[in-house]
RNA sequence: GGCGCGUUCGUCUAGGGGUCUAGGACGCCGGCCUCUCACGCCGGUAACACGGGUUCGAAUCCCGUACGCGCUACCA
């Protein structure tokens, strides 16, 4: 599928194995640049993933490193989210804020002067020039070129190519900035570790500035300067960046850096579609069913435990979310790991180790993925199932806390014999998908005088049915005498009562469902008694069995009442 | 517009000339199980963008077209 691509430098390590072949000196280097917005975007933990994949499936080192150029930002605003986000998915890395390394500082803010040490560089030998051109020279050029229907290419017009040329142009007010002095002949040829050889015409390259009139370096220049003097050994990003290599092959060369490898991955795409997924769209997102309802089955739990989600930052593309919410960040590494990337035809789950013993550029997809809301939450499914009871509710724990459901210092909340929520995660089983879903259960949870009956299955389960009230009141008196009160006994004295009545189970369990939770769906019937215990059961059936009496009383008066309505 | 990349079921993908009447997973549809819901189990629906080559033979190689996406900043 993917042509071999020679890899002059770089052994690659064959598939299941971890161990590094190369001496030090070859040692894997590969990095993350984000750049401190405030939020970890779902697109750039995946390109994360597969840089920290790739080293650490090599004996490599992985790299995070803050783009920060031209920023007056608050770092500690937008940085420490993004930094808390890799540190919550297990993403650890080797140098960067917070740990530092060798090769720091791991701000590009500090790194100035390698920059401009570059820019003269560049200068010195050619490379660059400075431009004394306005940005509304460029435009009438452009213009112009537009207007003639050929290819636009700045004429160098303002070129400085001496200190009189300076000079001159200062004397006229102008300012300059440096300007990458590009080839206009021949190709740019490299090879993508995904894409293989490719081809592009230096023609088609513009000037491209790298010095602003202010001395700031730009992105390009950055990057490639970083890159080298972290001794970057593999550039593992989007493609959207596969177009701007050959500026910085360019910017490299002319240094005299030796090139690292190159791989561009797919992009993650929206739901249903192959645009580039951006944080910004969630309106357009929310219009795609799947993703309308991940993002709702969120914000309920983050209602829940007492936040109030903001649109803008409360959203699926954003890492956060799925930490409040209560994902299982394995899931969402296992999700994205698959999202341009497979190892066969079947194997689907990874854990931690796994994927760095299987990881391999050589397997990654060349065309975008688009995110799946749907089959992310199967993941995560699968995931929790395969944790204890007690994990689980270690999970849930802090949410239902954060819910008022337990209080912090124990299992008893306002009532003396609140339920045990170990119990309630048992019994819920794969119910629970997120941590988050334990708010669920709230009715476990709720005073007994204080239980909302659900309309349709009030009406059908304990209105409708002509002998429910009285065999709701008969069980009732089964019940008090059970002993232990467990789910074993529980469907013994159900059975026993089935058999003395001539009854079939679907003619009192339904009744006694909606008498005690107010639903009509729920978990098993004796796991749900049980975990009321005796005295919240028959308070419940009491309190229903005096709603029913009281409506029907109030029916006969011709006094018509909601059943919502107490 | 130019340049680049891409195109297998709705989605994620397997597939490196014959083993493909194209496999798996998620979804969807139907059924079973069942005290409800969920789970589980069984079955089903559904794809090689199109057109030319090359070849005894193409989802696989080549060319073209279409479509999609990305880049085309004194953003990153």
């Amino acid at each position: 599928m993917i042509p071999s691509c020679p890899l002059p430098r770089y052994a690659v390590a064959p598939r299941h194995s971890a161990t590094p072949l190369f001496p030090d000196s070859f040692m894997i280097r590969t990095r993350f640049a984000p750049s401190p917005t405030g939020y970890l975007h779902i697109g750039g933990v995946r390109t994360a993933l597969f840089n920290w994949l790739f080293a650490r499936g090599r004996g490599g080192r992985f790299i995070l490193r803050v783009d920060d150029t031209d920023r007056e930002r608050n770092l500690d605003e937008t940085l420490a989210p993004i930094l808390h986000g890799f540190r919550w998915l297990g993403i650890d890395w080797d140098e960067g804020p917070e740990v530092g390394g060798d090769y720091g500082p791991y701000f590009q803010s500090q790194r100035g002067e390698l920059y401009r040490a570059a820019v003269d560089r560049l200068l010195a030998s050619g490379h660059a020039y400075y431009d004394y051109a306005g940005t509304e020279d460029l435009a009438q050029e452009r213009e112009q070129a537009e207007a003639e229907k050929r290819k636009f290419i700045y004429s160098r017009r303002f070129r400085a190519a001496s200190k009189a040329d300076r000079e001159r142009f200062e004397a006229d007010g102008r300012q300059a900035v440096v300007r990458l002095e590009m080839p206009r002949e021949g190709e740019c040829r490299f090879t993508d570790l995904i894409r293989g050889d490719m081809a592009f015409e230096w023609g088609r390259e513009q000037d491209h500035v790298i010095q602003r009139a202010d001395g700031s370096c730009l992105y390009h220049l950055a990057s490639v300067v970083d890159d080298h003097e972290m001794a970057i050994s593999h550039v593992i990003r989007a493609e959207e960046h596969l177009s701007n290599t050959p500026r910085q092959i360019f910017i490299a060369q002319s240094l005299g850096y030796e090139l690292p490898e190159y791989a561009h991955l797919p992009l993650v795409a929206e739901p249903g579609s192959k645009n580039k997924l951006s944080k910004r769209k969630l309106a357009k997102y929310l219009k795609h069913p799947e993703f309308a309802r991940l993002t709702k089955h969120g914000e309920e739990i983050a209602r829940a435990i007492g936040l109030s989600p903001d649109a803008e930052t409360f959203n699926p593309v954003l890492v956060d979310f799925y930490e409040t919410v209560g994902f299982l960040p394995g899931a969402l590494l296992n999700y994205l790991l698959l999202l341009g990337w497979s190892l066969d035809d079947k194997t689907e789950d990874f854990d931690r180790q796994a994927m760095i013993e299987n990881f391999s550029l050589e397997r990654v997809q060349r065309s975008p993925a688009s995110f799946d809301p749907t089959k992310l939450m199967t993941f995560e499914e699968r995931h929790m199932a395969a944790l204890s009871i007690d994990e689980r509710t270690a999970l849930c724990r802090p949410f239902a806390e954060k819910a008022g459901l337990v209080s912090e210092t124990g299992e008893t909340a306002g009532t003396t014999d609140t339920p045990d929520l170990r119990a309630i995660v048992a019994a819920a089983g794969d119910r629970i998908k997120l941590a988050g879903d334990i708010i669920q259960f709230e009715d476990f949870f709720v005073p007994d005088d204080q239980l909302l009956y659900d309309p349709p299955a009030w009406e059908k389960r304990l209105v409708q049915p002509e002998r429910a009230a009285s065999l709701l009141a008969e069980y009732r008196q089964t019940l008090s005498s059970i002993e232990p009160f467990d789910t074993e006994h529980l469907e013994q004295a159900m059975r026993d009562f089935m058999a003395a009545k001539g009854i079939k189970l679907g003619e009192i369990i339904h009744a006694v469902r909606v008498a005690t939770t107010g639903k009509s769906v729920g978990f098993g019937m004796f796991e749900t008694l049980a975990i009321l215990g005796r005295d919240r059961t028959l308070a419940r059936i009491d309190r229903a069995l005096a709603r029913i009496d009281r409506l029907a009383r109030r029916a006969l008066l011709d006094q018509p009442v909601s059943a919502g309505e107490e």
